[in-house]
DNA sequence: ATATTAACTGAACCAGCGTTCAGATCAATG
DNA sequence: CATTGATCTGAACGCTGGTTCAGTTAATAT
C-alpha cells in the first residue's frame, strides 16, 4: 500500500513543521530523527522531502519565521511616544508574544548552534534588529530623563535576559495569570530602569 | 603500535574531560562524537573507555562537578548580614563564577535535557538549592525593608536570568573589565531589587 | 634481564542515521 | 471510465555512531 485515504498535502505539511517543532523543543534538534518525526505525524519518513529539502531546512524554517514574525508583529504595534508608557507597551508585548509560543521560542535561542553558518547569519541579522530596538527604547528614556540606569547596554541585555527567561518556569495553569504577570514584570521593568515613581 | 611515549593517566584523564567540554559547549553534546574528542586528546576513541563508562557520565560528571562546585564556594563564602551588603556580595560572586567557567556555565542550562533522568534529577536538586539561595535573600530584604519588589519569586528568577545571561556576551577583552561589570550589576542589582538609595 | 601491568591501538560490531527512488495508490479531471 | 499527477510507501544506500576487545607497547617492579 502507498498513498493513504483522506492523505492531504495541506495537512502534512503543518503537521510535519509541528512535529519537527515539538521534538526539537523536548529532545534538541541533533537528537531527533527524521524517522521519529515522520512517526509522529503518521507517514514514514520519506515522505517528509515532499515538504522539505532537508533536516536542516526544517529547522531553518521554524527559526527563521518566528523570528520574522516576531519583528513584523511589533512592526504592526502602535507604541506611545512617551517612553514609560513605551516600555510597558513592550514589556507586555514581549512577554505575550513569548508566552503563545513557548517551544518556538525555546528552540531560538538552544539551536543556533545547530544552524549552517549561512542560515545563522539570517537569525542574527533579525535578532540583533530586535535587541536594537529594546537598546534605542533605553536611550530615548534616559536621554529624556525618565529611566535612570547605570548603562544603557548592560541594562537592555538584562531586560531582554529577565523577560526572556520567563518561558523557563511560566506555566498557564500556575500561580500567576498572564496578566498578572504582565503587571508584574510591567512594574520590575520600571524598577530595574529607574523610572521615577513621581514622574 | 600502541601505548604512545610519555602517555600518563594523570595527563590524559582531565584532557578528556577538557576536551569533551570545549566541544560540548561548542557543537551540543548530541553533535559532538567520541571520535573527535579522542582525536583532540591525541588518543583512539576506545581509549576514552579507560576514564569514563559513556558519554552519557561524560556530560553528568561535568554538570554534576560544576553545580558541586558552585555550591561549595557560595558556602564558603562570608555573607554579610546587610541585606544591601548581601546583595551586593551574592552579584559579585555569582558574576565572577560564572565569568571564570564560560563554557561550564554554558553547557549547565543547555544541555540538561540531554541527560538521563536520573542525572537530571541530581542536578535539578542541586539548582534550586541555589535558586532558594537568591530567594531566601531576597525575601530576607524585603522583610526588612531594605528591599522592595512587586514579587519576590519572580524577582529572583529575573535576577538569576539577568546575572547568569551576562555570559551570552562577556568577554574578557571587550568593552567592561570585570571588575566594572560587576560595579555596574551591582547598581542594576540594587535597582531592580527597590533599595532606597538613601538607606 | 625478565616479568608484570597500565595505557593504548586498531579493527570490528551492529544499530541507526539522513537521504534517495522506483513503484504503488488514491483523488481529481475530462 | 480511463488517465494523470500528487502523495506516499518500502526498501535500499553509504556512512557514522557508541561501544567492545584482543592484542601491542612502554613503563615499572623484581
Amino acid at each position: 500500500m502507498a498513498r493513504k485515504t483522506g492523505s492531504h498535502s495541506e495537512i502534512t505539511g503543518p503537521k510535519i513543521k509541528q512535529s519537527a517543532l515539538e521534538l526539537f523543543a523536548r529532545y534538541g534538534f541533533a537528537a531527533v530523527t527524521m524517522r521519529q518525526i515522520a512517526a509522529r505525524v503518521g507517514v514514514q519518513a520519506g515522505a517528509i522531502y515532499n515538504y522539505t529539502p532537508d533536516k536542516q531546512a526544517l529547522l531553518f524554517d521554524l527559526l527563521h519565521g518566528n523570528m520574522a514574525d516576531l519583528l513584523t508583529r511589533w512592526g504592526e504595534e502602535q507604541v506611545p511616544s512617551n517612553p514609560v508608557a513605551a516600555l510597558d507597551h513592550f514589556v507586555a508585548f514581549h512577554l505575550d508574544f513569548h508566552i503563545q509560543r513557548p517551544q518556538l521560542v525555546f528552540i531560538s535561542y538552544m539551536e543556533l548552534r545547530n544552524l549552517t553558518e549561512e542560515n545563522f547569519k539570517a537569525i542574527e541579522e533579525k535578532r540583533s534588529r530586535y535587541e536594537k530596538i529594546v537598546y534605542d527604547m533605553i536611550l530615548k528614556g534616559v536621554r529624556s530623563g525618565d529611566f535612570q540606569v547605570p548603562d544603557a547596554k548592560i541594562t537592555s541585555f538584562a531586560l531582554l535576559a529577565t523577560l526572556t527567561g520567563v518561558v523557563n518556569w511560566f506555566r498557564e495553569d500556575g500561580r500567576l495569570s498572564s496578566e498578572e504577570l504582565t503587571r508584574q514584570y510591567c512594574a520590575l521593568a520600571r524598577q530595574t530602569l529607574g523610572v521615577n515613581a513621581l514622574a
